[in-house]
Parts: C-alpha cells; structure tokens; sequence
DNA sequence: TACAAATTGTGACATTTATCATGTTATTAA
DNA sequence: TTAATAACATGATAAATGTCACAATTTGTA
C-alpha cells in the first residue's frame, strides 16, 4: 500500500526510534522475518510466549476469543506497530491472540534477547512505559464503553477509530479491507446488529458504503454518537 | 484493618522494593502525606495531572464515569499500590477518576519528579512496565467480559475478584466494604441487574449474605460461571 | 470454469438487561 | 431525636441486543 519500500523494520520502529541506535547490530543478529497470509494466526492465547513481534508491512488483529466463534478485537498493528509484548510478565503465556488481516510480513525478536534489552536500555524500556500508558488509556476507555455506550455510538467510535489508525483512500473511504464479522468484533457486538446500525448511520447521511468500503460523511455527528468530544 | 501500622510507603512500596533504595532520601523529600475522607474525589477524569499516587492505608477506587449517574470502576487500589499512573504519558489529563471508599491516607509525588525517576532509574521502570502489562492483561480481558459475558458472570467474576484483592475476614466473608452500587459499577451491569444475580447466587448456594457482607460458598461453581479456569 | 465455502444481507423472534416506579431501610446531619 | 438523604429492595415494563433461519452474493480453490 505504501511505495513499495519497507519503511519499517524493527530498526526503524517508531518505537525504537532513538533508543536503539547503538542496538542495531545485535536486534539484526537476534530477528528473524518472515510472511504470514491473509487470515493465518500467529499465536494463540495460551501459548507459550516465545517472543515480541514487530509489523513490518501489512495489518494483524490482537483478538480474545470467547465461546468458540466469538471474539473481541482488542487492537490492530500495522506497519510499524509492535504486538506480542502482553507475552511479557508473570505466567509466560500469551493472553490474546494473532491474525494477520492481509499478508503481512512480521518480524520477531525472541523473548530472552527482549527483555534482556529492556534491562539494559533504559530509554528504550522508557518509551515501551509511555506506549504502554497509552494503550491502558485506550483500553480502559473501550471497556467503559463496552459497559454503557449503545452499540450505535460503539460502531460509530470503531469506525473513527479505523479512520484515524488507517487513513483513507484518494476517494474518501476507510483504508482498510476489514470483514464486517471484525467489524463487529472491533466494535463488540454481533454481526447482525452491527449490521443493523450501519444501515441506521447510512440512512442518516452519516456514512456511505460501496461494497465493503466505509467512507465517513459526517465525522462530527458520529463523534456525537460516541459522546466524547476529547478522543484520539 | 492491619496491625496499626504503616506496612506500606513509597519507600516499602512492593513496587519500588529493590529498585528505590538509593532513592528513599530523594522521594522522602518530594513526597506529600495526607488524609482523604470516605467518598472524597482525590481528582477527576480531566483534570490537569500534577502527580502520582501510593495508598499508604485504606482503599480508594479508580474509575471512568458515564452519563452524570454512571460509572465503571476499572480497579481497586489498597495498601501499597500505585495510582494516578494513568496520567504518565500525552495529554496531561488523568483519563481517570479516583475517590476514597474508606478513610485514606495517600502518598503523593508530583509529576516532573516522578517522570525524572523514571528517565534515570531503569530498575525501577522495569518494575513499572511489569506492572502496567499486568494491568493491560487485566483490562483487556475485563473488555472481553464486558462484550461477551452476560452480568451473571461478570458479577461470579467480580466477587471472586475482590475475594482475592481484599481476602476475607475470621468468619469468611470478604473483606471490603463495598456498596452495592459500587459492586454493580465494577460488574459494569445496573444496580438493579446486579441485585437479581446476587440473589439468583444466593439460590443456588453459591453465596451467603449478612446485611452488605458477602461470603463465597462455592468458588468452583462461580470460576465456572465466570467460564474461565485460568484466572487470577 | 465450476463448485464449495465463506461472507453478507435481512426478517422474525427470544432473551437479556435497563428503566421506571415505589416502598423500605439505613445513615447522616441538624 | 428527628428530619432529610442516601442506599437498598423489588416488581412491572420497555428497550436493546442477541439468536435463529435462510437467501444472496462473493471468494477461494480444485
């Protein structure tokens, strides 16, 4: 999607910017790279955590199943993005899980070398807090939200949320191909409702839809919706 | 509730043990003591950030507020944990609100302090990121339950949960003096909803009640209410 | 291409959960 | 102590959301 270059790479993570300079050499020596397809899972909750991944092109979905063919969409990573770092801590097993949303290309950093690093480089650790901070800040907003908002409001957030993380195309529409089942499971709730409330938001002039493509007509009405002024 | 004494500061906080000594004098200098009354706001979803906070006794609870008259409560902080934390990072503004459920004493540090502990102190930002991973497992599968389990189970979840947070007294019951409203913020259901679960467990046998007093009498059968064998 | 499988669209219906109303019982403050 | 206020209890009802069933369409693949 980008111009064919890779612009990231653990080395050039935004992450990682400025903190692992001097790292370089040895992050090389300890990554390996590969490609996931579209849909393939790259870890599963429960699993023995094994290492941190790093997304160097394409998107994954960090999901917690629920029932079998239920889940919650807890984040995407794209470009860029580091997933896999809930692996880090007490139990030594991942608590969500991996999917890759479109080939994707990932590389990883085994778990031992991470945290070694994280011991040692403390601006690196510094900056890993702050995102850390951030996505709690996130995560907790999405739980009150799961607690009291609509699921109308909820959709309309989830389809903010995707156009602030992804863009949009030159036509106007949400810059990502995502199934309305994730849709729903972004947004917590069934397929069948979520389905119900996108009608109500294009009957409302508030979207526009043309096959699975998304395009936001009124973004301050759907901020509305999701009742918060102050957000991402 | 605990012998009379102080069993936690800053400086014994389990949190800064091994990281802090050589910092004591430093932290003793920028610390604040003080006394929040039961029900007193210590500061609101909004408000500038100015510090961090450690319960030195008693026990406050963390929350996002919805709609003027609802609320969830994300976590409960007791002696010796850490608040505030929340308002590290971009912003400036705590996304959170904390208030005292019971006659409190809290530590405070301010900000600037804190965040220049953390910039030279790496042992002690390790301990922190550690702590912030647990917390983001926490929420994360609290946000699953939220979209996913119906009350009944959240509220098997949440009595357990505070069972194991607060323990229980001589003859059983847990020990917290929750009201049922808070009970119902933190199962993030209504009071109403939370009521009929509660009496549907009395029914069955899996807890007991003395006026707001809870005891556990089957912690089995409310582990698997809740769905889930690996938990806490 | 052609078939199977997955995804999407949509209505009818069931269930869960919230809302409202109202009485009762504690707690707090004067 | 008493009045006032907040917390608790509980049923009736409404609204929101999930479940089920099934058709249409798209997608992946043999």
């Amino acid at each position: 999607m980008k111009k064919g270059q890779n612009i990231c790479d653990v080395e050039s993570c935004f992450l990682c910017k400025n903190s692992l300079e001097e790292w370089k050499p040895a992050i090389s020596a300890h990554k390996t790279t590969y490609k996931v397809k579209k849909g393939e899972v790259i870890f599963k909750e429960g699993d023995p955590v094994t290492g941190i991944y790093f997304v160097n092109s394409g998107c994954i979905k960090v999901y917690k199943k629920w029932d079998k063919d239920k889940e919650l969409i807890v984040r995407f990573a794209r470009e860029g993005s580091l997933f896999g770092h809930r692996g880090l801590g007490k139990g030594g097993f991942y608590p969500i899980s991996a999917a890759a949303l479109q080939p994707t290309v990932v590389c990883y950093v085994d778990i031992a070398f991470f945290e070694a690093t994280l011991k040692v480089n403390s601006g690196f650790t510094y900056q890993l807090l702050m995102f850390l901070t951030e996505e709690l800040k996130q995560s907790e907003r999405k739980m009150r939200n799961l607690a009291h908002m609509p699921v109308k409001g909820r959709v309309a957030e989830a389809l903010i949320s995707l156009q602030n993380q992804f863009g949009i195309t030159p036509d106007g529409f949400i810059n990502i191909d995502l199934s309305r089942q994730d849709l729903a499971s972004y947004a917590g709730a069934t397929y069948e409702t979520v389905f119900r409330m996108m009608n109500e938001l294009v009957n409302e002039k508030l979207i526009d839809l043309s096959g699975k493509s998304i395009r936001l007509l009124n973004r301050d009405e759907l901020l509305k919706l999701a009742q918060d002024i102050v957000f991402l």
